[in-house]
DNA sequence: CAGTGGTCTAGACCACAGC
DNA sequence: CTGTGGTCTAGACCACTGA
């Protein structure tokens, strides 16, 4: 039953095995696994082998696992998919397209109340604003409305972001620790159709992101795409 | 340096420490980490759990290994975020509202070319085609279109999902192995601002999906949400 | 060739939750 | 109380790959 050498470790061939029976429904959720120590018997391997296999299907939610009472099939609750996002500029020019970029304004000014619901703390006393477009192959791809706590980053006073997009600019400035994304549709304001040349009130996707860098909000940011230019791919398993 | 004693296990706290050091840009993109037996040394652990910690670091792309050269904090070149994709039901039913759901129409009809552009197989034959709107506190939410491939899922034909929605019940029929998303945005259709009670154009959030099981697709859904009432929320770190 | 990460073992002790 | 998973160890061998 386990007699093929492939190339896969040991592990590796046990999950697989597992997470095949678990897939495929021979082993449906509610399922009591067999214990760490009859497994490890099975397969011929010490139980740590079995364990790290065990833990990695634990982390995924493939399993559940309880002391004394033993390992069961999860019930699939909800599913979670891996989003990449990934930078702008690398984005269009993987696709065989140009890449442009026009910083419309800049402007150092204090905070306002309205930048506290955002998550800026208080005693932040002034952000950075700054709105710009990219453009893909010609065409206007996304409209950038962003906020930088420029007592975080306090390297971003002297950036003028007139050649340098401030989403890549931040990338290499400062790590992340923290990041929250959420995904919506709006329709077009003034200030987007105007910027994106579509008609206002016409059907675009946001994506509005806030990045941490040990605890304290770092930056804030709308980008704002046309519907047909541009959509969100999120997968799991394969 | 390590002489607090947390209720953390050694191999946490190791992980813990390292990723601070990354995450805060202490050990910068580049950074040669120390070997595994220098750090089990200075940690006064033994290599495994060292390797452990260095494991997890890898698959989560914070660091990167090399045979005889060592190890390396990585160079971000995306963010990746993880996305939960939750029952309908349950995301109303959390936020405390009444859910209600209605079938809207419910046809098994042949698989047509255009089926064929959104994966269904060539050799599918049949497929069952449901459109249902679910509604929060009263309110319609989401307008729903599927297609089902009865060739996989054979009790579906049964099933006349008039009071179970497609979804949920497929959720306990069988299960996933793997699945794509595409999040966009989309004027309201026709079909969708009547079903949904708003304006002809208006913006939409839609949320594709195609599920598969064991290599084979079972279902394509597309959830069509009116701008101002769902959002799509993905987060890393915490 | 030699050093690194990758893997695996055969034990061990512990906390916790059912019995 | 007992069995389970959770963790950790001190070794070992191997494949890969850079020097």
């Amino acid at each position: 039953m386990s007699d093929r050498r492939d190339t896969l470790t040991l592990h590796q061939r046990i999950l697989n095995d597992i997470e095949g029976r678990i897939r495929s429904g021979e082993w449906p959720p509610g399922y009591h696994l067999p214990f760490e120590m009859d497994l490890a018997a099975q397969y011929g391997c010490s139980r740590m082998t079995v364990n790290k296999v065990m833990t990695q299907l634990s982390q995924a939610g493939l399993i559940e696992r309880r002391k004394k009472s033993g390992t069961f099939v999860s019930y699939p609750r909800s599913q979670s998919a891996v989003l990449e996002i990934r930078d702008i500029r690398e984005e269009v020019e993987s696709l065989g397209l140009a890449y442009d970029y026009r910083l419309i304004s800049r402007a150092l000014r204090p905070r306002t109340a309205a930048d506290l619901g955002l998550g800026f703390p208080s005693h932040t006393e002034k952000v950075l604003a700054l709105s710009c477009v990219h453009y893909s192959g010609g065409m206007a791809l996304c409209y950038e409305e962003r906020l930088i706590d420029v007592s975080v980053v306090p390297s971003a006073v002297d950036m003028s972001f007139v050649s340098v997009p401030p989403g890549r600019w931040l990338l290499d400035e400062i790590s992340w620790s923290a990041g929250e994304h959420r995904i919506g549709a709006v329709g077009a304001s003034d200030l987007v159709s105007h910027n994106l040349d579509i008609g206002f009130g016409s059907a675009c996707l946001f994506v509005e992101r806030r990045t941490w860098h040990l605890g304290s909000l770092v930056t804030h940011v709308v980008l704002t795409y046309p519907s047909d230019r541009h959509s969100v791919i999120a997968s799991f398993g394969h």
